[in-house]
DNA sequence: ATCACCTTCCAAAGCGCTTTGGATGACTAA
DNA sequence: TTAGTCATCCAAAGCGCTTTGGAAGGTGAT
């Protein structure tokens, strides 16, 4: 069924019948309901393609999400951040269209994406602290919001983060208060915007309390599980090992606590692990007392804003660049405990 | 630019440009090489919404993903799975459209998608035994390919499938081989068809060895990490604990292993487990000897699969519904070993 | 009765593409 | 020369919708 169907069914113009399914004053309210009582019944629902190019509009932003063939690493965290912009879009009337891409291949698509026409805006996804993909899109036209920041662009955008330093600095001075001097850093690939800012927090901690940040202490890689074992396994075997660590994801931690196991310590006794908790909804780190103690922030509700950000920016195009920081409470769990030497000193 | 520019620009009737473009033989190899030429130039791409409305089709697909307010709970399989399906899109061209819908709402959003001319076609995620939507499906006439099966569907219909049965049943027997008696099953929702085939995998292995399967070993469950730890615990407190588990996740599984290691025991000596494994980027139970045995099978490659199965029959309408089985290897990790008494019994 | 002014509706153009049904001219065969 | 064939190109219709620019009819004031 289509409009001229429809309207040759009501014995109206298709002109009236777009109009009163539109919300148009034009029409009468009797007519009005007779004309969505008849569309209803056909369950008439106008054709995307046709509407969208009779506005100029595709009601359809896109998520546009790099994958490196290095690794074939897909982040953990895009099927929550996803599942939240999709509720936004879902409510408002929007479609979202998906591109998996290569690395190298980001700004062909981005150019692609806008000369077709197939999206009124974009999420930008993962950006490193210098993030070339902000000026193209500036350039391109194309509203977008930046999931995250980068550092050095100096020009203004629209962004939904997390307080990625400031999380990770009262995470950090939590370990120093407990006692912990050798503090790990397993973090993310540092040339990422938001790994970089984990690093800055917890250094900014450690040099507030006159604690010297050791690079051998420092580790910066794809979160995976192994990583997290790996690293843990290698740094516990030292002669002076860390006494806590402070992971960049769960899944990593998750590493981080296999390799204390098998290495016949005790979580929150032996070693103290915080790590940065997206609130995954598959790998809920919850209960009463917590598993880890972690600085927390939903990735689901960062879609969720992340998307309303760029419909406001779509319906209202003049206005200014919004952008939003969320705070990462540092929730207690039973991962963390005073520093074995501290106590001994005690 | 447009076709319309394009064509002025060259002097050409719009006609020739497109038919140019698009592979037509009515066209002179001359001015075709001068038409690719000038729309390399302009970076011409012709606009999706124009192209679809005039084809009828629109080259893109959908992908509708259940979410369930009870536990907001996104499949974190989805990522992978949808990386290798993204793959096969962008290889021809398509564009992949998400849709996250609630449970309940999965009709009304087919037929939307349908009426609104949104996607070519669908794949179908999550089948349960008895499965609705695939009727549904064939009645709009929207070509789709399923990722897993419905046991209780009659008719044909096209799918991508790991053989959960054989894979659960050869792992259960490497089990029952090594000595175990009391083995738990940690499986999915037994509503979703592929925890339906896994008990059934597990079960005849068990009878095939005349070992009677207990209710009070077998669990069905959304398969957090929570609910492999709780459950575990659970099972290992009690007088007559089981000696092996086999796990439908691996995320599930490691919750098992934190119970198991909480309690004092080891993985592989004290307690065997066998998970299912998806092969997630983010989660990889590799390394020489993976942690984990496990029946493996990529999820992202069976995404390429039944992205491709899908382009298949779009292509191709009449063709037979194209089907695919995919075995998954049992894979031996450290998590298995021999059972206690039957090493004091021999 | 006349005019102005709403209210309610409609015809037709236009969005950017594909595709049908020729038109044009060059070349070949008789 | 004439007709037939081919290669090459084009004008215009049509995909399903929105939106511009009226038209028709009803109402109230004069």
């Amino acid at each position: 069924m289509n409009l001229k169907e429809l309207s040759a069914f009501l014995g109206l113009s298709q002109t009236t019948v777009s109009r009163a399914l539109n919300g148009y004053p034009e029409v009468s309210e009797a007519t009005r309901r007779r004309v969505t009582a008849a569309a209803e019944l056909h369950n008439y629902r106008p054709n995307t393609r046709a509407k969208g190019l009779a506005t100029g509009r595709s009601m359809a932003v896109g998520h546009v999400i790099p994958t490196s063939t290095r690794h074939e690493m897909v982040n953990p965290i895009f099927g929550d951040f996803i599942s939240g912009a999709g509720e936004t879009y879902a409510a408002n009337g929007y479609d979202m269209v998906l591109s998996m891409v290569e690395d190298g291949d980001q700004a062909r698509v981005y150019r692609e994406l806008k000369a077709k026409g197939t999206v009124d805006g974009l999420i930008l996804h993962g950006p490193a602290t210098s993030e070339p993909r902000i000026g193209l899109l500036r350039e391109l036209n194309l509203p977008f919001c930046v999931h995250g920041r980068a550092s050095d662009e100096t020009g203004a955008y629209s962004w939904v983060d997390v307080n990625n330093k400031s999380a990770f600095r009262r995470a950090t001075e939590l370990l120093i208060d407990l006692g912990h001097r050798r503090i790990a850093l397993l973090n993310g690939l540092e040339n990422m915007d938001f790994a970089k800012r984990r690093r800055a927090g917890y250094e900014a901690a450690l040099e507030a309390r006159g604690i010297a940040p050791l690079p051998e202490l420092r580790r910066s890689e794809e979160m995976t599980e192994e990583y997290g074992h790996a690293t843990a396994r290698e740094m516990l075997s030292r002669d002076n090992p860390p006494t806590a660590f402070m992971v960049s994801s769960m899944i990593s931690a998750i590493g981080v606590r296999r390799a204390v196991e098998e290495m016949g310590m005790t979580l929150g006794a032996d070693v103290s692990v915080i790590t940065h908790d997206d609130d995954l909804s598959y790998l809920r780190n919850g209960g009463e007392v917590p598993v880890f103690t972690a600085t927390r922030s939903s990735v689901r509700e960062a879609g969720r804003i992340a998307a309303q950000l760029l419909l406001d920016q779509i319906a209202q195009p003049g206005n200014e660049l919004p952008t939003r920081l969320l705070e990462a409470p540092l929730v207690l769990g039973r991962s963390t405990g005073p520093a074995r030497q501290a106590q001994a000193a005690q």
